[in-house]
DNA sequence: GTGGATGCAAACCGTTTGCAGAGGT
DNA sequence: ACCTCTGCAAACGGTTTGCATCCAC
């Protein structure tokens, strides 16, 4: 079991800008700016915060354009899409080993973590019923245990 | 690992009537035929299925009725509330025992399952992060393994 | 230069809500 | 009779989309 993010991400080491060229995508100025919102803040913010950080840089990008690229880049895998709760979706790069997530029900807090003993059942629940994950949602929704 | 309903419906047994009338909830035409409906259909319908399956029953049943049954049910613990991929909420009746789901991605089936050990291990990864669990989400999204 | 990307505003979908009237207890 | 519940329609929040313009290639 591991909570912490396999390597911290490195601008240097993971380079998306080069790898969505390559495949044929533009780099604009309002998808730089996403990228390096992304790429800089570890956490799963949302459509509408990603907004806010990148008006800060660029004050004339748009709302849409956030949900376009957003939708862009999950197409091209360089983030995953989360719906924790019934709230909007909740963005992070797609770099590093996969992890499930702990929400917790006090601060809203995300903490990552992936257990290959969960993994392994889940495989094993799916092969027994016919089917084969093609991928699964696993979040614990908690609070801090009280030091008694 | 179980994949069946732990007790099919049965209406004899599981008076959810009486149970809401005695938390004080008044049962009148509408809660009543939504009622009906959750207990006979075992599947997760969403809103907008139910209120067309209640509709046929009951022709001046609005949708915002049963948007607001569902909310009342869910408080008071009669059903439970999912949400599956990005769509709307879907609803089942909380009897029998907890379980979680796969779902199949060619034809949209839901599959019901439970696995003891992966909900052991679920609290050994929150215990080790200092976290009690309230609940949780746990759903495989897959397909139909070729039998070759 | 050209085709894809943008900003804006309007549409969209699932869901909630204010209100006056209906109905369960 | 009381007070809750209902139907209706309007509002809501998150997200998508049509269109004219802009800009990366």
């Amino acid at each position: 079991m591991t909570t912490t993010r396999p390597s911290p991400p490195d601008a240097a080491t993971l380079d998306y800008e080069t790898l969505l060229r390559e495949a044929g995508v533009r780099i604009t100025r309002p998808r730089r700016t996403i990228l390096a919102i992304l790429r800089d803040h570890p956490d799963h913010p949302d459509a509408l915060e990603i907004f806010r950080r990148a008006s800060a840089v660029d004050p004339s990008i748009s709302l849409s354009t956030v949900y376009r690229t957003m939708r862009l880049l999950e197409e091209k895998g360089a983030i995953h899409r989360h719906a924790f709760g019934n709230g909007p979706s909740r963005f992070e790069q797609a770099d590093g080993a996969h992890h499930d997530h702990l929400i917790d029900l006090d601060t809203g807090d995300v903490i990552e973590f992936s257990s290959e003993r969960i993994e392994a059942l889940q495989d094993e629940v799916a092969r027994s019923l016919g089917y084969e994950i093609v991928f699964h949602r696993l979040e614990l929704y908690g609070r801090r245990r009280r030091r008694d």
